[in-house]
DNA sequence: CAATGATCCTGTCCGC
DNA sequence: TGCGGACAGGATCATT
């Protein structure tokens, strides 16, 4: 599940990969992954990637003349560059081709990834509203204090909400609150400022980790390259059996979704 | 307004 | 062997 290390590892891979080649076709492969916007400037192909960023967990491509993409991966959508068709062409979505014959497959077992072609000055309207870029150096205890106030729910809860902190979902969640010794159910008006500062500096350390380690590969995500990440190999709690001190991990569920911990380092 | 639940979708895994 | 059901979960929408 693509949260902001893959995207990020994605986002590095396609810059490498385009590599100055301009984008001249878009074909959309099944009905629903590629929305345009109606205000769109003409002609749109072809065009060169001016710019690539990230928001939290979309890719948002620049192109010339002032139209952008944002891409969201959801939960099984992979960016993978090839030079020939065959590849699982069944989960095949979007083709992204480039001039020079090089081609980015949007892959996407669940279709719940989109592409939106949109002007620039428009790509707000398709952004839902995203707090700070967790890796930004402005990023503090107090932009916690600030998403969490007047809110009573869980710490793991509230960390997955993207308007509270930009990029960050379950398995990551998981980690960071691991490393922090906070259990996932503490509501986070019980946290403490020295307890905010500990998942400031966790949140910092396992994303710049994992990025390092171009991602973490637990089902679906790939590199641009179809390799694997390599962070699953250092997870301390999320699906495992037993924490780095040998303690048992427990397993709840906390909004729909799988919360993976250990009772005893994290209170 | 906060919090929760259903929804979208398909592949995988488990029990019978 | 195959079938039903649970599960995976990012974001959105509807409901409490």
């Amino acid at each position: 599940m693509p949260e902001l290390p893959e995207v990020e590892t994605v986002l590095r891979g396609l810059k490498r990969t385009i590599n100055g080649q301009p984008l001249c076709q878009l074909d959309s492969l099944y009905n629903g992954t590629v929305i345009y916007d109606p205000e769109i400037v003409q002609p749109l192909f072809p065009a060169h990637v001016t710019e690539f960023c990230r928001r939290g967990k979309y890719i948002i491509l620049h192109l010339e003349r002032g139209n952008a993409l944002v891409i969201h991966l959801r939960m099984t959508g992979k960016l993978i560059y090839t030079e020939n068709e065959n590849e699982d062409a069944k989960h095949i979505r979007a083709l992204l081709t480039f001039t020079g014959c090089a081609r980015i497959i949007f892959n996407d077992i669940r279709t719940f990834g989109k592409i939106i072609v949109t002007p620039e000055s428009r790509i707000d309207a398709y952004l839902p509203e995203l707090g700070p870029e967790p890796l930004d150096r402005s990023f503090s205890y107090k932009c916690l204090q600030k998403g969490f106030a007047g809110k009573k729910a869980p710490v793991k809860n509230a960390l997955l909400d993207q308007s509270v902190v930009a990029g960050l979902g379950n398995i990551y969640v998981c980690e960071i609150l691991y490393r922090a010794g906070i259990s996932p159910e503490t509501s986070v008006a019980d946290l403490s400022v020295s307890q905010l500062k500990d998942i400031v500096n966790h949140i910092r350390q396992v994303l710049t980790e994992a990025i390092a380690m171009n991602g973490t590969s637990v089902s679906d995500f790939r590199q641009i390259d179809d390799k694997t990440g390599q962070f699953q190999n250092f997870l301390q709690v999320y699906q495992k059996e037993k924490c780095p001190q040998g303690h048992e991990i427990k397993r709840i569920k906390q909004a729909g979704r799988s919360s993976f911990y250990c009772p005893v380092c994290q209170k």
